[in-house]
RNA sequence: UGGGGUGUACGUCAGAGGCUAGACGGCGUGAUUUGGGAUCACGAGGCCGCGGGUUCGAAUCCCGCCACCCCAACCA
C-alpha cells in the first residue's frame, strides 16, 4: 500500500478509550468507522488482519478433514419454522427479519438450520458420514448491548462448523477433532485459549465448551488454575460437591491455586445430539435399513473478536507506560513493515521504491509529500507493522536501517537481507 | 430488559443564565523548515443530540424523547 494513494492525512491520537483503547486508536486513525452501535466499516489493514485470521482458521480447519462451505447469509423462514426457532428467535429479539409480501426472510444470526437443509440432501446413508461442514460468514443479531467496539457487534464474521455423525461415539470424535483444531488455531494467533466446560459440568448427553482467552478486557470470568493450566467455569464452586468434584473431574485438591481471570470467550463448541436433525426430519439410512436422524455438532469461533482481541493485545507502549501505537504479531500482520523514506532524496526515494516492490505487497510505503520525516515515524505506528524501515540521510546508499516497533531494535541491512529478513518474521 | 454515565467543529475536550460559542489537534493556502508529534500568518468548518417549557435573555435551568458508552443479563 502506499500511503500517498490511501487517503491518509497525518494522525494525532488524542485521549484513548481507557478500556479499549488499540480500537478507539483504529476509530481515531479512521482505520475503523462506526456507524451505531455494533455496526462497523474495516479499513485496509484491519480488513486484511480479519482475513488473515480467517486464512489461519481455514488452514487448520482444512487440515483437520473439515469441509469448507458456503450457506445462505439470506435465510427463508420456512427452514425456521421446520425447527421451530422462527418466533423464538424474533420474540428473543435478536433477529433481524425481512418481512416482505413474496414471503418473510432473516439475516442469518447462525446456521444450523440451514446445514441441515444443506445436508439433507447430500448425506443420504451413514456410508456418507461423518462429515463436518465449516463456513465463515457474516452473522447478524441485534444485540441489544453491543460491547467492546468489535468484540461484540450486531453484524460479525463468524466461523461456524456442523458436524453429522450416525452416533454418539462418532460425534464424539468430530469434536474432539475440532477442539485439537482450536487449540491449534488459538495458538498460531497468539492467544491462549483455555478450554472451559460451560454446563456445570454435567457430563453425558450435550457437552459444550466455551475457548476462553485471558484477557483485561474480557466480558467473563473463570476460574484459572495456575498450576495446571485448567479453566473452570465459576458456577463450579456453587455446587455443594465442588471439591468432590473437581478432584474427580479435574484432579484438582488444592484450591488455593484457583484464580478468577477475566477472558473473552473466542469459541465455543457444542455436541447437540438430534435436536435439529430430528424436529427438520433430516435422516440417513443406517447399516440396518432404518432411517435415523443426524447425531450433529457445532463450533463457532468468532473471527472479528478474534480479530479485536489480537489489537488489543498488539498495544505499543512508550518508557512511561503510555500506549503510542499498535504493532501486530508478524504471521497476522498484512503488512509486515513500513518503509519511510526521505521523498527529497531521489537515490533514497529508488531505493525505497526497490525495496517496496521486493516486498511484494508486504509492505507499507510512505511517499507522502509534504509530511516531515518525523510525522512518518511517529504515523509508522498506527498501522500495527512489526517493523519500520527508514531510508533517511543517515543510512548509506543502498541499506535501510530497520526497527522492531514493539521491542526498538534497530540493524542496518542491505535491502536484499532486509527482505529476507522479514519475509521469515512472516513465517513465525 | 434493570442500574449508572455522556451528548458542544472532523477528533479530544473547555464553557455552569448575558453580547458575534472557544482551545488544541486535524483540514486548506503561503512562507520558512526537513530523523522521533516544526514555526508563523491567513482561511474554511457549529441549528451546542432532538422537541417542548421557564426567562427580557438558554449550550447553560426544568420536562420529555433519542443516541452513544459502561455495569449486570445474554452471546462468538
Amino acid at each position: 500500500m502506499k500511503l500517498s494513494k490511501s487517503g491518509m492525512g497525518t494522525i494525532r491520537i488524542n485521549n484513548l478509550d481507557e478500556m479499549y483503547p488499540i480500537q478507539d486508536m483504529l476509530l481515531q486513525s479512521g482505520q475503523i468507522v462506526q456507524y451505531e452501535a455494533g455496526i462497523f466499516a474495516y479499513g485496509n489493514v484491519p480488513m486484511l488482519v480479519k482475513r488473515n485470521v480467517e486464512q489461519v482458521i481455514r488452514e487448520e480447519l482444512d487440515r483437520a478433514g473439515l469441509i469448507e462451505v458456503q450457506l445462505p447469509t439470506l435465510q427463508p423462514e420456512k427452514i425456521w419454522q421446520a425447527s421451530d426457532r422462527w418466533q423464538k428467535y424474533i420474540d428473543d429479539g435478536v433477529m433481524f427479519t425481512i418481512m416482505t409480501d413474496k414471503g418473510n426472510y432473516c439475516m442469518a444470526p447462525t446456521a444450523e438450520e440451514a446445514v441441515v437443509e444443506f445436508a439433507r440432501e447430500k448425506l443420504k446413508s451413514y456410508k456418507h458420514l461423518p462429515v463436518n461442514f465449516y463456513q465463515i460468514g457474516e452473522k447478524y443479531r441485534h444485540e441489544i448491548r453491543t460491547r467492546g467496539y468489535m468484540l461484540r457487534g450486531k453484524s460479525f464474521l463468524m466461523m461456524d462448523a456442523y458436524s453429522f455423525d450416525e452416533d454418539f461415539e462418532g460425534l464424539e470424535e468430530n469434536y474432539r477433532i475440532t477442539r485439537e483444531a482450536y487449540l491449534e488455531i488459538s495458538k498460531r494467533l497468539h492467544l491462549n485459549a483455555i478450554p472451559v466446560v460451560a454446563d456445570n459440568g454435567d457430563m453425558g448427553g450435550k457437552k459444550s465448551e466455551e475457548f476462553m482467552v485471558i484477557s483485561p478486557i474480557g466480558e467473563d470470568t473463570i476460574l484459572y488454575d495456575e498450576k495446571t493450566g485448567i479453566g473452570l467455569n465459576t458456577e463450579i464452586l456453587d455446587r455443594p460437591d465442588y471439591k468432590e468434584y473437581l478432584k474427580a473431574e479435574y484432579n484438582i485438591d488444592d484450591i488455593s491455586n484457583l484464580k478468577e481471570k477475566k477472558t473473552i470467550e473466542i469459541g465455543h463448541i457444542f455436541q447437540l445430539g438430534t435436536r435439529y436433525s430430528e424436529t427438520m426430519n433430516a435422516t440417513f439410512t443406517a447399516k440396518d435399513g432404518t432411517n435415523k436422524p443426524y447425531v450433529m455438532g457445532c463450533y463457532g469461533i468468532g473471527v472479528s473478536r478474534v480479530m479485536a482481541a489480537i489489537y488489543e493485545n498488539s498495544r505499543l507502549t512508550d518508557k512511561d507506560g503510555n500506549i503510542v501505537g499498535i504493532s501486530l504479531p508478524a504471521n497476522i500482520a498484512p503488512y509486515t513493515v513500513q518503509i519511510i523514506p526521505k521523498v527529497e532524496n531521489e537515490a533514497k526515494m529508488k531505493d525505497a521504491m526497490n525495496f517496496y516492490e521486493k516486498m511484494e505487497g508486504h509492505a507499507i510505503l510512505d511517499d507522502r509529500n509534504k509530511v516531515m520525516i518525523g510525522e512518518k515515524i511517529k504515523d509508522a505506528k498506527v498501522y500495527g507493522t512489526p517493523f519500520v524501515a527508514i531510508l533517511g540521510d543517515k543510512v548509506e546508499e543502498g541499506k535501510v536501517e530497520l526497527e522492531e516497533t514493539l521491542t526498538g531494535e534497530k540493524q542496518v541491512l542491505s535491502i536484499d537481507e532486509a527482505v529476507e529478513f522479514l519475509n521469515k518474521q512472516r513465517e513465525k
